[in-house]
DNA sequence: CGTTTAATTGAAAGCAGTCAAACTATGTGG
DNA sequence: CCACATAGTTTGACTGCTTTCAATTAAACG
């Protein structure tokens, strides 16, 4: 039983993120029985009008949200990346609400959805750490409808860059580094309201600028503070308690974190 | 002790709205010291920076959520009308995320943010009732990115129209009637990502396509079956129980109704 | 009633969309 | 290793929805 290398070790990981459980409840979760798939891009984990029976937390890898209309056209409404509780959100519901496809080739560990459900329902400190998981999705949220709302082509794309690295940079790394950035431009349009050919030429300008730098599907930030700047990109609505350098305007490291 | 006419019972009632409550939890809530305030149409219940200390459930009125872009411009990221809980979303953080303020004259029961957040965090019941609101309200976000994000102003604006009818509707009148649209051109336009003068336009259109009738703060919606299509509503993402019959689609009430 | 706020309309400009074609990368199989 | 297929990117020309700017009218309010 070497519970601290069990995948179910990196979901109290997840849960963890904004408060400590108590060793009894970290243990209900690593007694879970589970098992980890390999998804490949563009694979669906969650299609819409599923019966939702799992609970899945994101090891490797990047997937994102999605919702079509009435007349076919696709918005992208979340990104995730590796660390990322994937069902929460879907979790009380008889079927799935939207849709949930993987970004690049990715890892998942999948709960059962009866066995995790009753954790969260019952056990009070994990039902709060989904609560507070979903509150910072819902914080995202709000951010998205401004930026597709409120932002022209160039601020979008910039401020979704952005968003991505500094969510990456949880895992500590300075800015201006590479980073891994898989979305293809017409998934970058679907993400933000616009046209695969604008976004194209969106990214043009930005690399004129000097504001990023592309090869393949990695993006370089050599100038992270005028990109920010630009973008009107303020990370304090991702609530990471430790992103203070290169996420937050003012520095200071109480703001609006998670308080549990 | 009349706690059947305590506004706390709305409080109970609002927490109910997908799961049942254990008598003994009712009581805890039934319980908490509260204020009932009035508000005038424009004033701010929370302000982005402010430190959070109550919560608060709308009793009467219409509030909304919006958040500032660096340029000054706003965006209306959520409309909330009585029997909504308007503080969970930033329970648990130091400091607010983004601004509520009231659309209407408005009253609105007030308890305090450490009480009731020890409510939430320890009870099972009542963090879980917590939780579902806060799925809810996600789901609602979600739509609003892909309505910002891949409809035109028309579709927009009709589709926005029928979420308002559709929730205020829960407390059963038939579609088809009158309702409090309360929202001026100008706020219409900040949660819509348009320009006042554009609303204004469309208003007008839906209008002489008599899918509409405006009088002052008052809207009539003759046609609800064309609006509906012309808008591509589905009320499902509301995840109203009841509402089977103006919001969905099938008309199958179990479709995506919250399971606890 | 007068004052203020919101709604309405017109004309012109611009950002992003549409359509279409060429180009590039990536991977596959012969 | 090259030929081919496929998916994604890039570019140009044109269109159009929405914005902007400005002025007028109507409604709400004390």
């Amino acid at each position: 039983m070497l519970d601290t290398i069990s995948p179910l070790a990196r979901m109290v990981k997840s849960l963890e993120k904004y408060i400590v459980l108590p060793k009894a409840d970290q243990d209900a979760v690593l007694a879970l029985p589970f098992k980890v798939t390999r998804y490949e891009a563009g694979a669906y984990l969650v299609r819409e009008g599923d019966r939702i029976d799992k609970c899945s937390l994101l090891m490797a890898g990047f997937a994102f949200r999605h919702k079509i209309t009435g007349a076919g056209t696709r918005q992208i409404v979340a990104i995730h990346v590796r660390g990322d509780l994937l069902d929460t959100q879907n979790l009380f519901l008889d079927y799935a609400d939207h849709n949930v496809q993987m970004l690049t080739p990715s890892e998942v560990l999948t709960v059962s959805r009866s066995a995790f459900g009753a954790l969260v329902k019952s056990v009070a400190s994990i039902g709060h750490a989904v609560l507070l998981g979903v509150l910072v999705d819902a914080s995202i949220y709000r951010e998205w409808i401004l930026n597709i709302g409120r932002r022209d082509a160039r601020g979008r794309v910039a401020h979704l860059i952005c968003e991505i690295a500094a969510r990456l940079d949880v895992e500590g790394r300075p800015p201006g580094q590479d980073y891994e950035f898989p979305m293809s431009q017409e998934q970058l349009a679907d993400a933000l309201g616009l046209t695969p050919v604008h976004v194209n030429r969106v990214l043009r300008i930005l690399e004129l600028d000097g504001l990023i730098l592309r090869k393949s599907r990695q993006i370089r930030l050599p100038e992270w503070e005028r990109l920010r700047r630009i973008s009107d990109f303020d990370g304090r609505y991702l609530h990471q308690a430790q992103a203070t350098d290169i996420s937050t305007a003012t520095g200071d490291p109480k703001w609006n974190r998670i308080v549990a």
